[in-house]
DNA sequence: AGCTGAATTATACAATTGTATAACAAAGGG
DNA sequence: CCCTTTGTTATACAATTGTATAATTCAGCT
């Protein structure tokens, strides 16, 4: 009847870590904060809930690391070199066009990865925590500010659009218009054709911005 | 030590039904799913647990019905009138202008008591469920096409876009600008000034049908 | 080899969960 | 006026929760 005792198993710091944060996302984005009990996600790293206490002391704190973890890799697969290549001698401006560099950020925010069910409803099952929780509510802000300024910095290079005022109110429309094609390209599959919504964001992107995006058909 | 005995009060079924359907909107709006317990949801209506079994079987049964609720109260509070006012004899399209009902919509989706917090974050504590649950989905689909049918029927009686592949389009684009208008606005009310948020939602709308939107200013 | 200590597992425990069932209250008809 | 029916409340119960504590396992040092 009573099960073996596990095999003891030693990790480094890092790695038992890591598969927590990874098990406890994973739970979170199949079945919501319900799912995500102390006992499922270490079943799930492959230890036992001792272990979660171990390296985190509680819960939550093992949920403020990993809504980090996430965003983190959010911001990243959503805006891909974004920083590293960004202005490295940027009075250059045509070296590597404006309208491409928005392009991709679109693109690579509408396409899976990140494009995806089970993304979203990681993302939501967070907000409420995020609400509460101090740390966690600044990350939020940090990484949706993060996001936009990228934007904002492409759209003030452009012809027409030096005026920050401006461009803040373009960055915001332009990040809204994806955050929303995010949301119902994810949660409603079936509603559109593949490839349809971040074609749909490129052109309202353009529209928004009154400047042509590359088509570039990648 | 015992709590003395609640005071026995009788109601109708629908005030009972609603008063449970109200409670559990409230929990889980300010607290999640894990907020939304029977016990929670009893006390918040006036009631004990087994009036949830009483009149609907099950907690499942009450959160679909608490679900449908608040997309059809959400529906109408976004785009009031909407059905009423629509096309009486549409034929006279000068009548009441596209492009003011358009502007109502916006205005109406992007404003409190729609823009709000605890709104999104009760929109977000059920995506979960309405993904696992068949019937949660048949009601958020429809609530999300109906609302983007209702803007793209608008749009091709605008000039020049009576394409319906080119309406679906722009009414899918002009949604996602409002969603997301509508959760970065809520989520993060910090981050913008009042009114700002409907502001740039009209812009961004006008951009995208290259259509000015009458400012009215109300 | 033997000991120390940290990493890991297992168990304990009180609190909370959803639901089932029993006890109770009152309205309505005969 | 009793009796049935239905709405309502209280209690019971097994399952699950997070965390605390005890019991193991094993690497590294002397």
């Amino acid at each position: 009847m009573s099960e073996p005792r596990r095999a003891y198993r030693r990790e480094t710091e890092d790695q038992r870590k890591e598969a927590l944060i990874q098990a406890a996302l994973v739970l979170m984005a199949k079945g919501g904060p319900e799912a995500m009990t102390v006992r499922a996600i270490a079943e799930a790293a492959g230890t036992t809930p001792g272990l979660i206490r171990h390296y985190f002391g509680t819960k939550d704190e093992l949920i403020r690391c990993a809504f980090e973890a996430f965003m983190a890799q959010l911001n990243l697969q959503s805006a891909p070199f974004a920083d590293t290549a960004a202005p490295e001698n940027s009075t250059a401006p045509s070296d590597y066009p404006t309208t491409a560099a928005i392009a991709t950020i679109i693109r690579a925010s509408l396409r899976p990865p990140v494009l995806d069910g089970e993304r979203v409803r990681l993302w939501a099952g967070f907000l409420q925590m995020v609400q509460r929780d101090p740390a966690m509510r600044a990350t939020h802000q940090a990484t949706y500010l993060g996001y936009r300024d990228r934007l904002q910095n492409l759209i003030v290079a452009l012809p027409g659009k030096s005026d920050p005022r401006l461009a803040r109110r373009l960055a915001i429309a332009c990040n809204a218009v994806i955050d929303g094609l995010w949301l119902e390209g994810a949660t409603l599959p079936d509603a559109f054709a593949t490839g349809e919504v971040e074609q749909i964001a490129l052109e309202a992107v353009s529209a928004i911005l009154d400047t042509p995006l590359t088509p570039d058909p990648n």
